[in-house]
DNA sequence: CACATGATCGCCT
DNA sequence: GGCGATCATGTGG
């Protein structure tokens, strides 16, 4: 998590040899629910060592900022460890919890707008097992993502990046979000999305509703 | 499958 | 000092 961990080997991929396209700026301007999902079927990417290592997003979730009760950002708060969320959309918001976990969110709105995508689940279709990123700090631990990443810009070619797509679009389902019963009534806002053919989707199968 | 618990430590009040 | 945008393991149905 603190350290500069590698990738796992069995995410290796070629995004090039996909075809993949990164998405432009704009696209982190749109509405964060809307980001959120569109991004499930998106693949997140890591170069190490001059090599790709990747994963297709099956499930994201939503925090909006000032006025969610669930976000880091609420009520406006401001801290070190909060502050690339008040980026322009595009960077990185990595964080630390429980002492052990580190999860990925992908920063949304204009600079000075704390809202955020919540990386929790990606599948690798063939050569990984399907719990490999089954939950946020799995993905983090597969990819390598830590702390050290908060803050980078998806967009300004370096070693972490976001990509459109490749397939048509799967069906998403869509659910309350999950670990912020301290949030209240906005725990139940309907900010969860996911793959519903997705075996790698995180946590118990009755949270889904598609 | 549902629920309970321990591990472990940075962050904020 | 308390607690968390989690996970693995254990119990019981």
């Amino acid at each position: 998590m603190r350290k500069n961990s590698p990738p796992d080997p069995k995410l290796r991929f070629d995004p090039e040899a996909l075809g993949l396209r990164q998405f432009p700026r704009d696209f982190f301007h749109l509405d964060t629910a809307h980001v959120a999902r569109a991004i499930i079927g998106a693949w997140i990417a890591r170069r190490f060592h001059n090599q790709w290592y990747g994963a297709r997003i099956v499930e994201t979730e939503a925090y909006l900022g000032a006025a969610d009760a669930a976000a880091h950002s609420y009520r406006g708060r401001r801290t070190p460890r909060v502050e690339p969320m008040y980026l322009e959309g595009g960077h990185l918001y990595v964080f630390f919890v429980y002492g052990m976990h580190c999860c990925v969110n992908v920063v949304t709105q204009p600079a000075g707008i704390p809202e955020a995508v919540l990386l929790r689940a990606a599948e690798f279709p063939e050569q990984a097992p399907a719990k490999l990123l089954s939950g946020p700090g799995k993905l983090c631990a597969a990819l390598g993502v830590g702390v050290q990443h908060s803050g980078l810009d998806l967009l300004a070619g370096g070693d972490i990046r976001l990509f459109r797509p490749n397939r048509e679009s799967p069906r998403v389902g869509i659910s309350g979000r999950i670990g912020v019963d301290y949030a209240g009534e906005a725990a139940a806002w309907l900010l969860r999305f996911f793959d519903a053919d997705s075996p790698a989707v995180s946590g118990p199968r009755n949270l889904r509703k598609p």
